[in-house]
DNA sequence: TAGTGGTCTAGACCACGTG
DNA sequence: ACGTGGTCTAGACCACTAT
């Protein structure tokens, strides 16, 4: 805060002390970042660190504003950016909370398939498998790990209304996820990510998803109940974490028959 | 602007004049649209009529502050939400701009296919027929017409790399495209919705997308260089103007051997 | 009634692009 | 040097939710 913008009238000088407000390099350097842009930095590293946790409220905006030694209007932007990347959510009258896959309708974020009709389905999930073993190169490339890492592998059959719609194949870097057995998955409720969230603290953000047609492979039609060569969705995605670190790639196998994936172009 | 909110401290009252400025609608109604809101539609209005046409610049912050009779502030709200649905461009030092089809990589926009090593490959198009005929019912449901109104279809491939790769069907209406002929189609360089906002003041703003894996039918394989069969990707996608209007739909092949839909969850 | 996010204003200054 | 968008502040009021 050595020459914060704004504020000529403001006889006090750069905001009373300086202090423990990290807040610095501003006006006229070769590489400028916002003030809101840097409190948007320390609010995502809470959120990391876990001293605020999914589902909780976060500190009041002029809390936040006093902590930081900034005005309401810098905090309130640094919030709006981490509501628009969906780690906040936003509720008037009673604050802002931690964004979490527990709660809500936010199956669908990650699961765009809905029936013919449009409307989405519930789906149910069938546990095929859950092994320890070592990365393959590509696997241990896309996870950001070195080859022959420990990972695990989950495999998955999902199912609309009875019919066996989706095969995946899930891949997790070992470390994170130490201790996940295929008796806890079928114990936990809910979503895989929800589980991911509050068993292993860790958290998906966003992913990137390479869709593709393929023809069923004679193992893989099996197991969706279709002839080997059906033509199937093959959705291949990679989650990521904060601070855009990979922590899970996943192979999905969709038949698209009375079901299609969705997407919209804006 | 009756009892507008802030500025207790304005002796003056409501903003001098209410002459033509449409602003109204305030506090404590039962249905509250914010200042910002209505300055974001009477902006689209511009856009839409034609004021502003695509790549043209509108008038700056404090211009448009001053015509609506609000702070820049709120104009700068309602800018803000224009250009992250894409309707405008902001560009720091310059202006804003009215978004268009022309320039830019607004082609990765609607057309999310790279080569399997991630780059994106230019097409050239290649078109097959442009015919004047009735809508089917369907068709007609989808582009809000009468069943046996006019549309004009459109079939066409692109090649990557001289490859064959997408077969496309475009339906439109008749009405709005008139005088859309084959020969006009091939004369115009450039992406197809570049040609439709600059001949046809029509411009694609969203698009919604029904994506399958299908085995290709002997038609289509015969123009792909596939044989019958060949998984195909199918894309439906129904394209929208102004006010969520739909204006285009499509149906397109691609042939995913080499290529594949790039797609962000977020 | 009190607290939270949401809106609006007015003014100052900075970064960028162009003369 | 000037104009444009971009950042920051301080303060007032509105809308919503809970107590």
């Amino acid at each position: 805060m050595t020459s914060n913008p704004a504020s000529t009238a403001n006889p006090i000088g750069p905001a009373a002390s300086g202090e423990a407000v990290p807040v610095a390099a501003p006006a006229s350097s070769p590489t400028f970042s916002p003030l809101y842009q840097q409190i948007k930095g320390l609010i995502t590293q809470s959120l990391e660190s876990g001293e605020w946790k999914p589902g909780e409220i976060i500190p009041s905006e002029v809390e936040l504003a006093s902590r930081y030694k900034v005005s309401q209007g810098t905090v309130r932007k640094a919030i709006d950016e981490l509501a628009a990347d969906n780690l906040l959510v936003r509720r008037q009258g009673k604050g802002t909370f931690v964004a979490t896959h527990n709660e809500d309708r936010a199956q669908f974020r990650f699961l765009r398939l809905l029936a013919d009709d449009g409307v989405e389905h519930p789906h149910v999930s069938r546990l095929l498998e859950c092994r320890r073993l070592r990365a393959s190169a590509d696997i241990a490339r896309q996870l950001d790990l070195k080859p022959a890492d420990p990972v695990v592998l989950i495999k998955r059959l999902l199912q609309f209304d009875g019919e066996t719609t989706v095969l995946d194949e899930i891949w997790l870097p070992g470390g994170v996820f130490r201790g996940l057995t295929l008796e806890r998955l079928s114990e936990y409720k809910g979503p895989l990510y929800a589980m991911f969230e509050t068993e292993f603290g860790t958290r998906m953000i966003r992913a990137t998803e390479k869709i593709r047609a393929v023809a069923a492979e004679p193992s893989v039609a099996d197991l969706l109940h279709v002839p080997a060569g059906f033509p199937l969705l093959s959705v291949e995605r990679v989650s990521y974490t904060y601070g855009d670190r990979p922590v899970e790639v996943r192979r999905g196998w969709y038949v698209t028959t009375g079901y299609y994936y969705q997407n919209d172009l804006s």
